[in-house]
DNA sequence: TCTGGGGTCCTAGGACCC
DNA sequence: TCTGGGGTCCTAGGACCC
């Protein structure tokens, strides 16, 4: 049976979620930070009006945001993967053929209908998760998966689409693809961007027009990929069943330059610790460990470093003290003292299912499952790091920035939005938790 | 003073094998 | 003077995504 792709998005998905549980953000301009309070990451339209960029560092558009008066969010992870969780739950329900693409997006595949057909279909999805979660989201269809990007894009630019953009096979789209600079097109980055204007290839049509050897000799074979979506031959197909993980990483910024190894030692424990619950929470173990720290490339006069260290371990494992060991002896090799680090971070990798256990001629193996499962256990029902390993530190003043962030509305108890019913209950009280 | 974090895929080139 | 050819695997680096 012949088949459309539709892309839903998530409208200014953080913003939207904060939104939800504080109606005063309504209609105002609102951002939201990247960890750390470094960058801005999310915007409201309204600030997207005033001219705020996303990426732009926080500081760099301080002035402005003062002026205007525009609320400021730290991010509140928490509270937007849950969100998530809510709009694809709600998504799945829907429709049968879902591939969750990112926290605020998934591709479906849907039977090809005339445009009204996809239209309502379109809206009443739309108008379903609004209920179900309170998040405003866009659905554009298209042949191929690219030109669902496309639709998508051209249903939040113009609010006469009323959130819901078909493009179908057979339609006419000279004048829509010479409406779009290649550089807004999914899969043509800053670089390959460059490279085609160089040629004077300048907007989606163009680039569906684009020589076929050229392309696959400078944009390799995703650039041909490319073209081709533009053109309605669908390459890409819909992966409605997620594919094994190939790695699990967390790193932070400091929150204020780390020059000691103690305190060194104590982020990256915090931080492989961290990663060892989500390899649990995923049931995979890793084969394999990098651990790499920097400091400030921003600051080019300060003395720089920059060093990473992969270690293959003796066997696979999702035990969080193997791990630190590990971890501990690798911060030891690299730090070099006299430097003003910035951040830290570790990497598993060569992850395999956990029930997979191979065994090793010369090592026991030292898992301890019963304490690993006690320990997520405690942890998953009264709040992450109730438990936690001596290594990664109580005070912890290295810790990033996070100084607006809103309640875990969802996720905590101690956190559940208050509502009060009666005289002058219209504004209560610990309501703002946002100094902006 | 202050600049995020977590992923994936592709390619070229080297090492190695028969 | 003359010095093969074809294949695989691994890795680092580049580019892209949200």
């Amino acid at each position: 049976m012949p088949a459309i792709f539709a892309l839903l998005d998530c409208n200014n998905f953080y913003v939207s979620c904060e939104r939800v549980f504080n109606p005063r953000l309504a209609g105002q301009p609102v951002v939201v930070l990247s960890n750390n309070d470094g960058c801005v990451i999310a915007r409201s339209n309204e600030a997207k009006a005033l001219g705020i960029r996303m990426g732009e560092p926080y500081f760099k558009c301080r002035p402005l945001i003062d002026r205007h008066r525009v609320l400021v969010f730290s991010s509140n992870y928490a509270l937007y993967g849950d969100m998530s969780q809510r709009v694809m739950e709600t998504l799945h329900r829907l429709e049968p053929l879902v591939e969750v693409y990112s926290i605020d997006e998934a591709f479906l595949r849907l039977p090809l209908a005339c445009a009204a057909t996809l239209r309502r279909t379109g809206a009443d999805i739309r108008h379903t998760i609004r209920r179900h979660t309170g998040i405003p989201v866009s659905i554009g269809f298209g042949p191929t998966k690219t030109l669902a990007k496309i639709a998508n894009r051209l249903a939040k630019k113009d609010p006469a689409h009323d959130g819901v953009c078909v493009i179908r096979p057979g339609d006419d789209l000279e004048a829509v693809l010479r409406g779009i600079a290649v550089g807004e097109i999914w899969g043509i980055g800053g670089r390959s961007a460059q490279k085609l204007t160089g040629q004077g290839i300048r907007t989606a049509h163009d680039l569906s027009r684009a020589d076929e050897r050229w392309l696959k000799k400078n944009l390799s074979i995703t650039g041909v990929r490319t073209m081709l979506e533009l053109r309605g031959v669908a390459c890409l197909p819909l992966a409605d069943t997620p594919p094994p993980r190939h790695s699990i990483a967390c790193s932070r910024t400091f929150g204020a330059p780390v020059r000691d190894l103690a305190e060194m030692r104590e982020a990256a424990v915090t931080y492989v610790a961290r990663a060892a619950e989500k390899l649990r929470e995923q049931s995979l173990q890793a084969g394999c460990l990098t651990i790499h720290l920097n400091t400030n490339r921003f600051q080019p006069d300060q003395p720089q470093y920059a060093n990473s260290r992969t270690v293959t371990l003796p066997c696979p494992t999702a035990a969080t003290a193997i791990l630190i060991a590990k971890t501990t002896a690798a911060i030891d090799a690299l730090f070099r003292p006299g430097y003003a680090y910035q951040k830290v971070g570790v990497i598993l990798t060569d992850l395999t299912p956990a029930h997979i256990r191979q065994g090793h001629l010369f090592h026991a193996r030292p898992d301890a499952d019963n304490l690993l499962h006690a320990l997520d256990r405690i942890n998953r029902r009264w709040g992450q790091d109730t438990l936690q390993y001596a290594g990664a530190g109580l005070l912890k003043p290295w810790h990033h920035k996070r100084n607006m962030k809103s309640p875990s509305y969802t996720t905590s108890w101690l956190e559940l939005p208050v509502a009060l019913a009666g005289h002058g209950a219209d504004r209560p009280p610990e309501a703002d938790t946002n100094p902006a």
